[in-house]
DNA sequence: ATTTATGCAAAACTTTTGCATGGGA
DNA sequence: TCCCATGCAAAAGTTTTGCATAAAT
């Protein structure tokens, strides 16, 4: 299945797509290589290493190079779409989407399982921060690190599930 | 305040450091290796780079090798000191100190100046949030993202202070 | 028709390992 | 003394370049 009757239908990726629309803005060409980056991204939610982004771009399109998805994480770090992360202290870092600038999560620093959270209430904190440094803030990164329920163990004991 | 008389005090790194008793309460030794790391971060200020770190060991004590440079980072973000994160995009990670295992600040996107900043009010959403998701929340680390005033042209700047 | 963006593959780096040995506790 | 942690240097990966060519606009 390809939609390729117009050219610009590409499958699984609505035109309206506010990514895609925010790259042509800034007067980018939407190319192959953005378009699967931009599909493996969010097929993933968003959490993802350089590595898996890597493997899953190869699997949906082999024609794709390496360094075409590197320059493409790189420009969509530029763009604010995503921010690289360690979530794993390895050597790939794990990009995040900022979805509307902005991303928050819970890390459980044992298994590495993370929890997204929606309200994070810096509004307030934004604009003084915005005020008294005179920066425009354009988004943040919130990272709360911890160990979740399963990793304290069932009945808090030391052996894992 | 300095106590700093006794054979095993080490040059400008009182014995009281918080980071070397954690380290020592941890059951882990107290290494020239990793003096001189934990030396080089707090020289810094707790904002540096790995190619950086391993620049400063190696100036102060050229006798430590690379390897255990990159495992004292490794166990100092175990430990809870540091953090990696992505300033520059380049591949090397920049390491924050984690000062009572939280860090907070501004990053300029343009010319990565950073300013740090205290207060980030976070308390009542950590325990909602350890309530909620049942985990045990140890740390967090919040980055804004914005340009500065400089970054933004002297004469565009606002009428702001 | 213009340029921008790409693919390829090698080059450049950064980080990790294995192992014998030195140095903390 | 015990054995954790280190240094060395090679290995393992990851990311970046340079350039001719493809492909968006």
């Amino acid at each position: 299945m390809r939609a390729a009757h117009k050219a610009k239908d590409k499958p699984g990726m609505p035109a309206d797509n506010p990514y895609i629309q925010s790259l042509k803005q800034a007067g980018y060409r939407l190319t192959q290589a953005r378009l699967t980056v931009l599909e493996v991204l969010e097929a993933e939610h968003g959490h993802i290493t350089s590595a898996d982004v890597l493997k899953q771009v190869e699997r949906i399109n082999p024609a794709i190079g390496r360094a075409s998805v590197f320059r493409t994480l790189e420009l969509f770090t530029q763009l604010g779409f995503i921010r690289p992360t360690y979530i794993h202290t390895s050597v790939t870092p794990t990009y995040v989407m900022m979805h509307g600038g902005h991303h928050h999560h819970v890390i459980c620093t044992e298994c590495k399982r993370f929890f997204e959270f929606a309200n994070c209430g810096l509004d307030v904190l934004k604009a003084n921060l915005q005020r008294e440094l005179d920066v425009q803030i354009r988004g943040h990164l919130l990272e709360f690190y911890g160990v979740c329920a399963d990793c304290r163990g069932p009945s808090h004991a030391e052996q894992k599930a």
